[in-house]
DNA sequence: TTGTTGTTCAAACGTTCGTTTAATTTTATG
DNA sequence: CATAAAATTAAACGAACGTTTGAACAACAA
């Protein structure tokens, strides 16, 4: 017993961990609450015991993943620095973030769209602090030059989306191209990220400074 | 009767505009075939009748937007013109296609990252396919350039993701900032992913020509 | 011990699910 | 008109859904 209690952790831990992989392969609403109790080992009224739903479950799940990309956000993006190296160390901890997370990842897009008035509400609020800060951070001090302001609500699905694109289709790549996945590192993505976007949303008077990558 | 008979088409075509509709909004799973069936004013049995079971219904949405995505690609990325026309003409073409089908582009990435193994080889023939343009004619081309050289299997994701953000988090921007989606112009988001995709991913080396913006 | 609190369990709750059947109505063709 | 094909209908199928119940079990304090 040189561990603590490795093979068998909590009910509540296994029950989350469970939910996350097999939402994320199957969805959510394709996820029975028996297979999931029977993947996790656990009966099949824990799950309501723990998280009183299974949307108690989802949401969850969404806060979790949320909370932690806002915290990134909030520490990378503000703090000295100019708009460069800012950028850069939250692309990196942000994409660090999403492969650390992927499976939550998954399901925090794939449930973006819909409607759930239960849900949307949460969504909402992290997505309004997100916005708020990439306002404050990215949009507000660059908003000088005309021609080049893209507003918060435009910049941080952008900004997300093209950090996630390579999370959200790996299951599909990897079925298009084995291997495709180890093709790119994840520290060689990053660079791809920055150099994409630092040399971008800078501006076209950009005189090929800035050789990040 | 002036029209031919607009106030009441095709069954068929009808299930397929609610079913397009509802699933975006609400997911695939979550929506019920009655549900479905009293929206789209149809008895039950029709959507059986007409697409086999509710995933056939599923699998021709996806086709029908897939082929339609694809045929941009083929048609605006392939031909004459350099690198930096081809792309802006794709982009433009691409956006117009998500902002007009924009419920069946919520729908298929929605259903991207889930693993059904009936509609999996369906998308994976298609995405297929599009990494295989996108290499030929965006990666190769420009793959001389050390240190440049993204795979399209990487790439594409991030083509597509990047020019979708706008339509996914749509509604959910809404939700955070009433009016959000008309305060950027689909004429301008297109300007937007233009001028950062290209003076992005053409390198570092652009001395600021191409003000595409 | 007794009582308390936090878990785990098997069983069943009523509902909704996607699908199928068979009969009927509509449409089109000879 | 007659007849075959296509479209539509009401009803029911068995299965699976999320949830609830009430009893049993474990650990620990009084």
């Amino acid at each position: 017993m040189s561990d603590k209690k490795q093979q068998k952790p909590n009910s509540k831990e296994r029950i989350l961990r469970t939910a996350i992989s097999l939402f994320a392969r199957k969805g959510f609403a394709e996820t029975g609450m028996r297979e999931l109790a029977a993947e996790a080992e656990v009966n099949l009224s824990m799950v309501n015991y723990f998280f009183g739903s299974k949307k108690g479950l989802l949401k969850e799940i969404l806060d979790d993943f949320l909370s932690g990309y806002l915290a990134i956000a909030r520490e990378k993006l503000a703090g000295t620095g100019d708009l460069h190296s800012r950028l850069e160390r939250f692309i990196v901890s942000a994409v660090n973030y999403f492969e650390a997370e992927r499976d939550s990842l998954i399901i925090t897009i794939s449930e973006l769209p819909h409607d759930d008035p239960e849900i949307v509400e949460h969504k909402a609020s992290w997505a309004g602090q997100m916005v708020e800060i990439v306002n404050r951070e990215l949009c507000l001090p660059h908003g000088e030059k005309p021609g080049q302001n893209i507003p918060a609500t435009c910049l941080a699905p952008m900004l997300t989306s093209l950090m996630a694109s390579r999370f959200l289709f790996g299951p599909l790549m990897e079925e298009v191209k084995a291997g495709s996945s180890r093709a790119v590192s994840t520290e060689n993505y990053t660079k791809m990220l920055v150099g994409i976007l630092l040399q971008g949303i800078t501006g076209a008077d950009n005189k090929g400074g800035e050789r990040k990558i």
